[in-house]
DNA sequence: TGAAATCTGCCACTCAGTGGCATTTGGCGT
DNA sequence: ACGCCAAATGCCACTGAGTGGCAGATTTCA
């Protein structure tokens, strides 16, 4: 469906650029991130390091691959969903929208670039760095679509990085357990983490010293 | 005080990070960050680069030295600040104290290091990174303070996002403003941020399509 | 079939960051 | 005041990410 009826030219690039974002987090994984040069992974899917450039745009991005396809299309939802109720409701049905339109496959190169995540500095900086434009152009496009007498940026944003906390830490928690990581493990996470919200929020400390 | 009665050889290894850090700010600023190699910096305090990767880890750590030193403290406060009363305000706390703890003369390397901050990917990489990893270690040391009966840690990582992201918006602002970067002013700013944070996450959508 | 646009590979280059080793310099006991 | 030890520094060579340029191959379209 989108992979016939596309010119050959633009068919043969998404498997090259498919390709190596599977021989990448195989050998990523294999043998550690900062470990395995890029020579390596071109090398595997016998392609110059010149090609790989023009495809991603550094060794984090082909690693973290698997997000962005998430956000891209997290991104395009906002652009058109209705705005109607509580902000952070909107945020999490968004969510839940773009798991939903991942291709079937999309889990395991998810979770197998999540547990190479959690453990390298440098995608966490990417991963974090990428979630901020997200941000960025999330809250560009509701200002447009809410006009100038909506909400303040600052009050788009703060239910929208609580929402991103809660993603975050479901995330981990199903990338670390050992049951398979389904998209309903998932999915179920997520949910709980979201519910988790409202008391989170009004935490109180007993009193000690 | 702190800088004198200490081992000749420490003062020298501090005046020289110091040196190290002016320089490269002013760098940075005049040339951008991209555009400035670590051999201009080096050069300009007449440093070998070797003693460079002595105190700092990388290009990205010299240029967020002032966001740092802030952490560092709010780390400190965070082992020892009693724990009273709802989390979301102990965070606040914390960080007006870490604020006020900031020696004189920190403000203006701090504006200088946020202005480069974002406008450069690489240093908005670095900076949410760091903060994840001051967020690991604040929830590990709550953890261990509060008990094994505490709160969960997604509980205690909620309201510290939603601290993190006020304090990221009010920075941004204050970086931007026009008037003059007094750390009153900053305070302010954070003050007011933190003032809008339970509206903004009841924020409704009024009904739109 | 042929021309134009595009994609690809190759090569040389810059620069961040690291390891090893010789040299210097401050700390400290005698 | 002298000299010894440990730590800090400088120098050099090296790896690896990322870029620019150009020549050759491949696809598209007329």
């Amino acid at each position: 469906m989108t992979l016939s009826e596309l010119p050959l030219r633009e068919r043969k690039k998404l498997r090259t650029r498919a390709a190596l974002v599977e021989a990448a987090l195989r050998l990523f994984g294999d043998k550690g991130f900062d470990a395995t040069t890029l020579d390596e992974v071109v090398g595997a899917v016998e392609v110059s390091k010149r090609t790989f450039f023009r495809m991603f745009t550094s060794k984090e991005d082909v690693a973290l691959a698997p997000e962005k396809e998430l956000w891209a299309v997290y991104v395009r939802h906002i652009e058109e969903c209705p705005l109607d109720g509580p902000a952070l409701a909107v945020y999490q049905r968004a969510l839940f929208v773009a798991l939903a339109e991942m291709e079937p496959g999309w889990e395991p190169r998810f979770v197998a670039s999540r547990r190479l995540a959690e453990g390298t500095q440098a995608l966490v900086a990417h991963s974090l760095e990428h979630c901020a434009g997200v941000t960025a152009t999330v809250l560009d496009t509701l200002a447009r679509r809410l006009g100038p007498d909506g909400p303040r940026p600052l009050e788009l944003v703060l239910p929208l990085e609580v929402m991103l906390a809660a993603w975050r830490w479901a995330m981990k928690e199903w990338a670390e357990a050992a049951e398979p990581p389904t998209r309903e493990a998932l999915r179920t996470r997520v949910e709980a983490a979201f519910a988790a919200v409202p008391a989170s929020l009004d935490l109180e400390f007993r009193t000690r010293s």
